[in-house]
DNA sequence: CTTGACACCTAGCGACGCTATGTATAGTGT
DNA sequence: ACACTATACATAGCGTCGCTAGGTGTCAAG
């Protein structure tokens, strides 16, 4: 997979991944591998900004956990990020719809 | 539509434009908007230096055309050009895939 | 004779995925 | 005991590339 095909979409891959609950980013770069089927093994420096980013605009909120002793930064979608994420999947649909259409 | 939906993917698309025969680059523009029912309307500062990258990379060649006295350069696929459109296809339907294997 | 479509060009900006590097703990193997 | 791997976090800086903004010039229509 070429670099920076991700571009634009990856903050509703991680916004998808953490709709069926609640994650510490870690768990998300694992999840985002599993689904994906290997297609998207993302190297830390890539996904842990965009957790960052995505709290700091409202879409995503956390807490630290340390119930195993090891420290954890736990997400969450806010109300605002799971509205976000219906957006990007319609927004998704149109993209790849345009897409086919243009490639043939 | 997201500016920035298309990192990544625009060079697959000008290639795919002109795989059914040479045009000048503002036919480009208009037959992706056409191809796209209107989705992608790109300004010009974005596709010409595409064609002028692609052509860099081998993936096209012109030549000047003043048939109608209005001067235009007219692109044209070459061979690798042709394989490389190929190679985004393919990259293309991975990449879909796994991101509707991930979007649920 | 101005307006708008056509047709080309490029400097510079901004966003963002990635590389590289750092820290620290838990588990596994020898 | 010691090394190594996986887990888990963080961020500075790079490179790419779509876009903005600005420029040149031709042609048709009102």
């Amino acid at each position: 997979m070429r670099a920076d095909t991700l571009k634009g979409h990856l903050d509703g891959l991680v916004l998808a991944t953490l709709a069926e609950g609640p994650a510490h980013g870690y768990a998300v770069i694992e999840e985002l591998k599993r689904r994906s089927g290997g297609a998207f093994d993302l190297p830390e420096g890539t996904v842990y900004p965009v957790l960052h980013r995505l709290e700091a605009e409202g879409l995503l909120a956390s807490e630290w956990s340390d119930g195993t002793g090891r420290k954890r930064r736990v997400y969450r979608l806010t109300r605002r990020g799971r509205s976000s994420l219906h957006g990007r999947r319609r927004d998704w649909k149109l993209f790849a719809g345009a897409v086919e259409a243009v490639l043939g």
